[in-house]
RNA sequence: GGGCUCUUAGCUCAGUUGGUUCAGAGCACCUGCCUUACAAGCAGGGGGUCGAAGGUUCGAAUCCUUCAGGGCCCACCA
């Protein structure tokens, strides 16, 4: 046999990559057939493939290849996202290293820079998908700041803005001081951090006496314009109306009373700073108080910070509390936990800030995709439990800060001609912009100089909530063929990490700019976790590298060992032996073929065993195939694979080659050799979504196939009828041949000395199985019997007796043994079925069905206790 | 603080509306085999009071209550 006993996938899986290209199987345009569309969730144009790419991807793919074996014109959209904050941050560190400094460049430059490092790295993530065997639609490859991607967003915001939607507001924002740009709601990781709630004490003006407030930012008190009380606090009565002193600047501030002040936390008081918390800017408004910024944008203090100006927030932190202390004011400080909010790109801890951003008002764009999710049903999640989730955000959303102060992004598209709050005009183009400016300017004379484009960027969310319209440019050209072939796509698979960022928006964009939904079923996994269940990250260094593992794995193996154990929604421990386990799986699919391969084929008689095994497996094939594709309904891809694995290794190879196995260097019949071969085939084409590489190369050994029948484009099993009666008659036979094996085991009797079984016959069984029976377990004759057999080593399967005589004495005490502890068990199952049965309650109540299987286990154990009991009669 | 969710074999998890062989699977483990497709393999085997306590029911891993311990999401308490 010329062909390697193990499967190389690494001189196979560039190969059939290659081959599928060039054969446009992986292409898809508009046609008659029905269309099945996957977009992916565009992964950052400069990130790098981990094991969560790893994860969701292979799943697109095993359902996308599913859907073409299928007979659908499968069309799966690849692309990058330009990431905006995350990007920049690259690039910035870059040139920092260049010792170019942001700052000192202008905006073209600073671009320049951005383009030729996504023009670099760019589609370094794509090319490792292809490695993984992806099977996306290249030729659609887009990216979100591509021209005519950025034009739809441009015009969605123009859109959005003309109806009123969008707009300009001075508020309180995330606000990152490393990126030096505000954040989302949406963007702000809240972590518990160990910190210090300090007591400080200002003096009040014209008493002597001071008051205490609790505070975790003392150095925030440079920005304190009240003191707050609760007006029902009696211990503060007499302070109301008076004034204190802001320790340090010496201020002399208001003490303020709201109800919104807790009696029970701290002191009682608070401090107001109405710049620096989005509550003490709520009491700022409604008590009108001044508003003092302390910081600049680095979140150094500015000059409000006095001796401290320029210096970092926490330094600042622990020099005033040293000053407070050693000035008299800090009364104490005790341990505290609270939530500190953080960026989720820079890691930043965000700061509350007033500022001038773009909103985009929420409440009437939810509506629909509220509706659609949780009564029509249009959009589906799996699993399900996340609509709670979905429905909780949804009903409490806010408006969306969809501004940021970055220069990598769609630039917005509002032009100033003005310094006023209202001098400025959103339009598609600076030739409309100018229009519309001269027209609300009033000034005919206005020039393009005289408008200004504003300097800010959208939040990347704003482009991506658009991917599945705009990738068929279903924005510029609403009637498009493609977009109304392809829209609404089919599934989106991708991590609950991103249902608010990404799913819930483009839900919301799909309903409000084509009335439909923007897929059909949502397939959220879970996160993966390395074996000690931590969350997969390069500082942790736990994170694989993914072409290593395909190198090492091969790419089949590691998409098996991904799928084996990722139930939707749960998390995954990610395990280098699960791929193992896929290789070896791989390594099993190709001996089979080699086995197969290698024999003789001969115009013989098919044997009886063969045939029917044949049959018996044809029916298994069959009844998991309906399984299978259960699990795909329910989107339970590991148990769709598990359940293929169970076939292809277990019924396949381990029982239907080994009954058709012709003996050492004897001839196969064609008639077997054909069906197995063809049966090999359909499993094949189970295999593939999982395995796309291996089972292309069986498939084109088996036979020489012109292009057109690569196994890629086959056509999907049907499920056709299941013989349920040669199913079970198989388990019957099976589990005979386990029996027989366990006493070869037990008494070390090997497999090469053939046997004769004897068999006590209560329960109806077809004797067809017998040849089976005789090929698996070395048996030369099985006789039927009427009596015990004495001298033999004996087991039971359902109510039958099996004996095998033996020569030389047997051990008369086991035996006995052994039937005695059956006997025991069988008469206690009895007894509790009887009980059952002999209960009024059970029978009046419970249905038919349940108490005719009942009664029919009663007879099956009374049965089986008389044979037990003959036979021990026979031995005593 | 509000909501959701989980706890089943050594590990990772199935267990659909309570009722067939429902106490399961894969891996790991133990034993014996280098048998001629595959030692990346074959055959056989052990292993769980279904987190705890109550309750509903003829019947509970499954439904209800409480408790213990995880996880996730949301929320402006200094």
């Amino acid at each position: 046999m010329d062909i390697p006993s193990k499967y190389e996938p690494q001189q196979v899986e560039n190969h059939w990559y290659d081959y599928w290209m060039k054969h446009n199987y992986f292409q898809s345009i508009p046609d008659e057939r029905e269309p099945y569309t996957i977009v992916i969730p565009p992964p950052n144009v400069t990130g790098v493939l981990h094991m969560g790419h790893m994860l969701n991807n292979t799943i697109q793919d095993v359902l996308i290849r599913r859907a073409r074996l299928k007979g659908k014109n499968a069309c799966w959209v690849p692309g990058t996202d330009h990431a905006s904050i995350a990007t920049e941050a690259k690039v910035v560190a870059k040139l920092k290293e260049q010792g170019i400094n942001k700052s000192d460049i202008t905006r073209e430059e600073f671009l320049g820079h951005a383009w030729e490092w996504t023009h670099e790295y760019g589609g370094f993530i794509l090319e490792q998908l292809k490695k993984l065997g992806c099977s996306c639609d290249w030729k659609r490859t887009a990216f979100t700041m591509d021209d005519n991607m950025s034009e739809a967003v441009i015009k969605v915001f123009v859109d959005l803005h003309n109806k009123g939607k969008i707009y300009r507001g001075y508020r309180m924002v995330n606000w990152d001081p490393e990126a030096k740009t505000t954040l989302s709601d949406e963007e702000v990781i809240y972590e518990e951090k160990q910190g210090l709630l300090y007591y400080l004490s200002y003096q009040v003006e014209g008493l002597n006496e001071k008051v205490t407030i609790a505070t975790t930012r003392p150095e925030t008190i440079l920005g304190d314009t009240a003191i707050c009380i609760n007006p029902n606090d009696d211990r503060y009565a007499h302070l109301k109306g008076k004034k204190a002193i802001v320790p340090i600047c010496n201020r002399v501030i208001p003490i303020i009373e709201d109800e919104y002040v807790d009696m029970e936390f701290g002191t009682g008081c608070l401090k107001v700073t109405p710049a620096h918390d989005i509550n003490d800017m709520e009491l700022g408004k409604k008590h009108g108080l001044e508003t003092i910024d302390i910081f600049n944008e680095d979140a150094t203090l500015n000059s409000f910070g006095l001796h401290y100006e320029g210096k970092d927030r926490f330094e600042v932190r622990n020099a005033i509390s040293k000053e407070l202390e050693e000035q008299g004011f800090l009364v104490k400080t005790e341990q505290y936990i609270n939530k500190v909010g953080t960026s989720e790109r820079t890691k930043a801890v965000i700061e509350p800030r007033l500022s001038d951003q773009w909103f985009l008002e929420m409440e009437d764009l939810v509506k629909p995709a509220i509706k659609a999710v949780l009564e029509d049903n249009e959009v589906k999640l799996f699993p399900k439990k996340f609509e709670n989730t979905y429905r909780h955000w949804m009903e409490n959303i806010r408006d969306w800060n969809i501004s940021r102060q970055l220069w990598w992004g769609h630039q917005i598209p509002a032009y100033y001609f003005g310094d006023g709050q209202e001098d400025f005009v959103v339009a598609e183009n600076m030739d409309e912009a100018l229009n519309k400016a001269r027209k609300k300017s009033g000034n005919p004379d206005l020039s393009m100089a005289g408008l200004k484009q504003d300097e800010d960027v959208l939040d990347t969310w704003f482009s991506a909530w658009l991917w599945p319209i705009s990738l068929f440019n279903g924005i510029l050209e609403p009637n498009n063929k493609e977009i109304e072939y392809y829209y609404p796509t089919n599934d989106l698979v991708t991590g609950p990490d991103i249902l608010f960022f990404w799913v819930a928006r483009m839900i919301i964009a799909g309903y409000e700019f084509r009335n439909k939904p923007p897929f059909k079923n949502v397939y959220l996994t879970g996160l993966v976790r390395d074996t000690h269940r931590r969350k997969m990250s390069k500082s942790l260094g736990n994170s694989p590298d993914a072409l290593q593992l395909i190198k090492n794995y091969g790419a089949d193996g590691v998409r098996v060992g991904l799928l084996l154990s990722s139930a939707a929604g749960n998390d995954l421990m990610f395990d280098e032996n699960l791929c193992q386990q896929g290789k070896n799986f791989a390594n099993k699919i190709w001996n089979g073929f080699r086995l197969v391969n290698g024999w003789e084929v001969s115009d013989l008689q098919q044997p009886e065993a063969s045939k029917l095994g044949i049959e018996w497996y044809t029916s298994k094939f069959n009844q998991t195939l309906i399984e299978i594709e259960d699990h795909f309904d329910k989107y339970r891809i590991s148990d769709a694979l598990m359940a293929t694995y169970k076939l292809v290794w277990d019924d396949y190879s381990s029982w239907l080659l080994e009954i058709i196995k012709p003996a050492y260097q004897q001839p196969i019949d064609k008639t077997t050799h054909d069906a197995v071969l063809q049966l090999f085939e359909q499993n094949l084409k189970l295999l593939h979504p999982f395995m796309p590489f291996l089972t292309e190369e069986v498939w084109q050994h088996i036979d020489d196939r012109a292009p057109e029948q690569a196994l890629i484009v086959a056509q999907w099993p049907t499920i056709l009828a299941v013989d349920e009666s040669l199913v079970q008659g198989f388990e019957f036979a099976a589990e005979v041949i386990s029996g027989i094996r366990t006493i070869r085991k037990e008494k070390n009797i090997p497999l090469k000395e053939a046997l004769n079984l004897s068999v006590l016959n209560t329960e109806k069984v077809s004797e067809n199985w017998d040849t089976i029976i005789c090929k698996l377990a070395n048996i030369s004759v099985i006789n039927y019997v009427e009596a015990t057999v004495d001298s033999a080593l004996s087991f039971r399967v359902k109510s039958n007796e099996y004996f095998i005589p033996i020569s030389g004495t047997i051990d008369v005490e086991a035996e006995i043994n052994k039937i005695r502890e059956e006997l025991k068990y069988t008469k206690g199952f009895l007894v509790s079925v009887q009980r059952k049965l002999s209960n009024e309650r059970f029978v009046n109540n419970a249905p038919e069905q349940v108490i005719s299987v009942e009664r029919k286990k009663e007879a099956d154990a009374l049965a089986k206790i008389e044979t037990l009991e003959k036979s021990l009669a026979s031995l005593v």
